[in-house]
RNA sequence: GGUCUCGUGGCCGAGCGGCUAGGCACCGGUCUGCAAAACCGUAUACUCCGGUUCGAAUCCGGACGAGACCUCCA
C-alpha cells in the first residue's frame, strides 16, 4: 500500500473512505455534539470526545484552520417510545430540588474539569441551546414555511411525508421509512403527530415546565434535533465539511439533523459525517441505563469499583486511543495496566531522547519515519498505527543511546520536534508528573547513600534490608549502570 | 422481529487479497552480588464450513456466536 498524502475520512453518509475536500481550501468547519447537561458525562461520553479532540488536533496538525463547533444541550423536549415528553434536564432538576439552570451550571462546570483532566482542547465556540432559542425558532419558521412542518395545538412537527416528495429520509441510518413503519410502535391516540415519523420541533408548554420559551406558536420549548441545526448554521453555515458525534446519535438525531437543514435549507449541513464508536465494558456499551459506567474522574481518584487502582488521565486518554476511533473498545483493568505500562515505556524513551548527542552521519531516516507515521492520520486518523509508528521510534532511541544508531543534528532535531509534535500535540498525552516532595526527596538521598555504602562492603544483608522495606512503603529501587534511582 | 456491524495469539487491539502492526503478559538472553528495573530477542492468531483466486485473516455464500440501532443515549 503506497502511503496516502493526502487525508481520506471514513464518511458514514457513503459509508466509504473518501478523499477529504474541505469547502474551503485550508479551512474546514467542523461540529460535533457535545453532551446534555442532566449529569456528569461518564467515560463513554468521554471516549467520544477525546476521539473528535484527536480528530481536531490532526486536522490542526496537517495545517487546516479549524473552526471546531461543539454544543452543550441545556434544553429540549424529546418524546419517547411510550409518546411521553421527555425533559431530562427538568427532570433532574425536580429530582435535586433546584431550577434547570443550576443544574446545567453545575454540571457544565464539572464537564469543563473534565475537559482540562484529559487535556481536551477547547472548541473554538461552546454555544449552548438556552442562548439560541430565536435562532431556533427562525429554522423552525423556515421550515414551515417551506411546508415540511406543520403546527398542531401549540406545537410543530416535521411533516416527513411532505418532506419525502422532495428529499430521502433515513439515508445516513440506512432506514426506509416504510420499514419503519412495520417496525415501530403504533402512533399513540394521545399523539398529536399526523404520521409515526415526524417528529417535534417546538413542545408546547408543560404545567410542570421550570424553563419556558415564547414563540409564533406560544409558550413552549424546542424540540430535542433542532438546537443542533440552528448552532451549527449560525456558526458554521447552512453547509460545513464535518459533522460528529456518538454512533448513537446517528439515528434519530443526526438523520433528523439532515432533514431538518434540507427542510430549511435545502442540503445536507455536512459533506462529510463521523461516527466514535462506543466504549463497552465486558462487551456492552457503557451506558446510564445499563448502569454499567463510571465516571472520568473515579477512574482517575481510583474510586471507581471497577478498578483496583487509579489510572492518569494521560494513560486514560493512551489507553482508548490504542484502539481507532470507529470500533469499539473494551475497557478492563488488564488492558489498562498493559497501556499504563506501554505508555511510560514510551515517555521514559521521550525523555532519554533528550539525552542523546548528534553525530555525524544518520543511520536511519527520520524522514521515511515521519511520512509513515503521517500516513497512519491521514488514513481516517489511524490512532493506533501512529502509536505503533511511536513505539517504533522508541526502539530507535535506545539504539541511538547505545550507539547502534546514528542521527546527525538536523535528522536528530528533526526527530525530536516530530516525536514531541506526534505524541503531545496530536494524540495530547501528557507526561506523568512525579509528585515532587522535598522532604522525601532528601529522606531517600540519605538512604540510598547508606544502601550503596553498604554494597560497596559488600553488605548485602543491610543492602536487601534497605530495599526490601523500601518494596514495602511501595518505593521501588532501580539499580542501574548509572547509579540507582527510585519511584 | 427488522436493519446494520463485528468475530485476530493469554489480554487489549491494527491490518482488510501476496510484504503476516503495536502495547502488555509469557519464555530466552544481556546487565546485576542476587533480584527488580531497563534493554535485546524468540514464539504464539486470524470462529467454523464451503467457494472465487496462482495466492484469502482480508473477497463471496452459509452456519454458529457477540454487539449496536429501531424515537433516552457520546
Amino acid at each position: 500500500m503506497t502511503p496516502n498524502k493526502t487525508l481520506h475520512l471514513y464518511n458514514s453518509l457513503s459509508g466509504k473512505k473518501e478523499p477529504f475536500v474541505p469547502l474551503h481550501e485550508g479551512r474546514v468547519g467542523m461540529y460535533v455534539c457535545g453532551p446534555t447537561l442532566y449529569s456528569e458525562p461518564h467515560m463513554g461520553n468521554m471516549r467520544t470526545f477525546i476521539n473528535f479532540d484527536f480528530i481536531y488536533r490532526c486536522l490542526l496538525h496537517f495545517g487546516y484552520q479549524v473552526k471546531y463547533v461543539r454544543n452543550i444541550t441545556d434544553a429540549g423536549h424529546i418524546t419517547n417510545s411510550a409518546g411521553q415528553e421527555v425533559d431530562s434536564i427538568g427532570s433532574a432538576a425536580r429530582l435535586e430540588q433546584v431550577q434547570s439552570l443550576e443544574i446545567v451550571y453545575k454540571y457544565n462546570v464539572k464537564f469543563q474539569e473534565l475537559q482540562r483532566l484529559y487535556n481536551l482542547l477547547p472548541p473554538n465556540i461552546e454555544p449552548t441551546a438556552t442562548a439560541h432559542i430565536q435562532e431556533q425558532i427562525e429554522v423552525i419558521e423556515q421550515i414551515l414555511e417551506n411546508g415540511f412542518a406543520y403546527v398542531e395545538n401549540g406545537s410543530v412537527y416535521f411533516d416527513v411525508k411532505a418532506y419525502l416528495q422532495h428529499f430521502p429520509y433515513g439515508e445516513l441510518s440506512g432506514r426506509k421509512v416504510e420499514e419503519l413503519e412495520h417496525e415501530t410502535r403504533a402512533l399513540n391516540a394521545q399523539e398529536e403527530k399526523r404520521f409515526f415519523a415526524d417528529f417535534a420541533l417546538w413542545k408546547k408548554a408543560h404545567p410542570d415546565d421550570m424553563q419556558v420559551w415564547r414563540s409564533p406558536w406560544g409558550n413552549g420549548n424546542p424540540g430535542w434535533h433542532i438546537e443542533c441545526t440552528a448552532m451549527s448554521t449560525k456558526y458554521l453555515g447552512k453547509q460545513f465539511d464535518i459533522h460528529g458525534g456518538g454512533m448513537d446519535l446517528k439515528f434519530p438525531h443526526h438523520e433528523d439533523e439532515i432533514a431538518q437543514n434540507c427542510g430549511s435549507f435545502g442540503c445536507n449541513p455536512a459533506r462529510y459525517w463521523l461516527h466514535a464508536n462506543m466504549l463497552n465494558v465486558n462487551g456492552q456499551k457503557m451506558s446510564k441505563s445499563f448502569g454499567n459506567y463510571f465516571l472520568p474522574k473515579e477512574i482517575v481518584e481510583g474510586s471507581s469499583p471497577l478498578f483496583s487502582k487509579p489510572y492518569a488521565a494521560s494513560v486514560v486518554r493512551f489507553f482508548m486511543l490504542q484502539a481507532h476511533y470507529r470500533s469499539t473498545l473494551d475497557i478492563t483493568e488488564e488492558a489498562l495496566n498493559a497501556s499504563e505500562k506501554g505508555f511510560e515505556r514510551l515517555m521514559e524513551g521521550l525523555s532519554l531522547l533528550d539525552k542523546i548527542s548528534p553525530s555525524n552521519e544518520s543511520s536511519f531516516s527520520v524522514e521515511d519515519w515521519k511520512q509513515s507515521a503521517e500516513a497512519a492520520l491521514l488514513d481516517d486518523f489511524n490512532a493506533p498505527i501512529l502509536i505503533a509508528n511511536l513505539f517504533e521510534a522508541v526502539k530507535q532511541i535506545h539504539a541511538l543511546n547505545e550507539g547502534k544508531a546514528q542521527l546527525n543534528e538536523s535528522d536528530l532535531s528533526l526527530f525530536r520536534d516530530t516525536l514531541a509534535q506526534l505524541t503531545f500535540d496530536v494524540l495530547g498525552v501528557e507526561p506523568i508528573e512525579n509528585q515532587g516532595n522535598a522532604r522525601l526527596d532528601g529522606v531517600m538521598e540519605v538512604v540510598m547513600a547508606l544502601r550503596q555504602k553498604a554494597r560497596e562492603q559488600k553488605d548485602w544483608a543491610t543492602s536487601d534490608m534497605i530495599r526490601d522495606g523500601l518494596a514495602k512503603a511501595g518505593i521501588q529501587i532501580k539499580d542501574g549502570k548509572e547509579g540507582t534511582s527510585w519511584g
